[in-house]
DNA sequence: GAGGGTGTTTGAAAATGCGCGAATAATGTT
DNA sequence: AACATTATTCGCGCATTTTCAAACACCCTC
């Protein structure tokens, strides 16, 4: 009985959090029995599942986040390329030390950190509205910047913005951006938002990039720092030589996170 | 072993919660028979609850906090009275013109305001994380003043918040209160929330106060603004006589929401 | 197309941890 | 002093974590 009709992971886990949001609550058990599944098997699924933030964790299965029921369309639109994020997320947490300061821009990768920031006893300064609501939801203290909403990334920019973060001084400021080529350094295509990051970046804390290996050698209307300016740089996949090179001469130290 | 329609630990413990939010004791003996759970059980979940804060433990049962009662319950509160808050909301919005530029505070009676606000041509200020949301989501162009991160409220206070405030002079400006009495004026239990609506009221607009009809001849902590500085109050149920002439000889309009 | 890595997904089983109940001791309440 | 409530400790059973191996799909190379 193994050619069953709904095969491979995805589809599964799909259907769990149709369930979850039929019901508040799902049971390992039940999933495993119905699905005609390994137990172990559904515990993996509820893992990368709650790793996304779809839902909590609780013994015996899992619940659906509480403010997760009404707005799963733009978490289900960040839920592209989780995976890679995630090791990146976590590779960058280990940079993160109790009693920091930490802030975040408004990319999806910075997001990923936010889910997992509570991990660390940190105070956090964000500039996105979905960041914010994550660390709401964890408990984590933080400051928001405000300014304009820029419906596109959903976060902050503007005059207000610039003028709070020259307040602000982090000990260490995690970004992502659109791509990064040697000669152009990092690039975004929307000038509010290189504005904001550029805020960010000139805080005086450790710089510190976080980007999933195909923004290498691509490059957008804009420069928001050349390579110089920034300290760390954090990915998912060894970048191509030219890319190596220009980290290496401007003293930039490369963390690539491996699958583990 | 009885488990069986009774959920996990933490479906167990939000369950109490809730009914600590009913009634304001409960009882060790009660829980556990309701639940089909063990005695010993219970004390334990109750012991957690009061780790978190939420609830104090007392010979026999426990008791619901008094600070948490706004805090933990902001989703239920904006749950409970909703009927009466959308009338209010509606109501506020004929004061709305296209064109103007409107603030409002974190209250949950300004957010039921801020979910019809698209029906008008406005740009908005907001300082609440839900007025956030929901503004994003219609597609309403907003500011977003932020400062540190309240968890009661879902709010941003303090001296970020004080310092973009003044630099905002909105039309409009919509807020909310914890009481309304005659010699207090309008008051609200949370200091820094208090900081936070004395910024906004301060900057210039028309000052519209919002106010279902259990507010009146109540009385919290500290004072926002005494009755005379705002100009219009907008409730749900015609107010005590007092009340009435309280804001008759402050000269504020009065308008009474009815059912339609 | 056969062979052979390499990676991914799933299942199996041992080791560990957690939730819960029961009994007993300690403490508070009246 | 009599009694109710709570703290402690232990043990059982289920859930979870870990680790390892089988099954399968892919991607090369030859």
């Amino acid at each position: 009985m193994r050619s069953e009709p709904a095969g491979l992971a995805p589809a599964r886990q799909q259907e769990i959090l149709r369930r979850a949001l039929a019901a508040k609550l799902v049971r390992v058990k039940d999933l495993a029995s119905d699905f005609g599944v390994h137990e172990m098997t559904v515990r993996r699924d509820l893992e990368t599942l709650a790793e996304q933030g779809m839902l909590e964790r609780v013994h015996g299965g899992a619940r659906l986040r509480e403010r997760m029921s009404e707005e799963l369309s733009h978490q289900l639109r960040a839920a592209r390329n989780t995976e890679a994020k995630a090791r990146i997320a976590r590779a960058a947490l280990a940079l993160v030390e109790d009693g920091d300061t930490v802030a975040l821009d408004a990319s999806t990768t910075a997001l990923a950190l936010a889910r997992i920031l509570h991990a660390r006893k940190v105070a956090a300064i964000v500039s996105g509205l979905d960041a914010a609501e994550e660390l709401a939801q964890s408990g984590v203290p933080f400051e928001l910047v405000g300014g304009t909403f820029n419906a596109r990334a959903r976060s902050f920019v503007g005059v207000l913005f610039a003028e709070a973060m020259a307040r602000l001084h982090p000990d260490k400021v995690f970004f992502s951006a659109k791509g990064f080529a040697a000669e152009a350094g990092f690039t975004d295509p929307h000038l509010p938002e290189v504005g904001a990051k550029q805020a960010l970046l000139g805080s005086g804390g450790m710089n510190i990039a976080l980007l999933d290996a195909s923004k290498f050698g691509r490059r957008a209307l804009a420069t928001i720092v050349p390579a110089g300016e920034i300290d760390v740089l954090v990915t998912d996949g060894v970048p191509p030589e030219e890319v190596r090179s220009a980290l290496a001469a401007a003293d930039i130290r490369l963390i690539v996170a491996d699958a583990a």
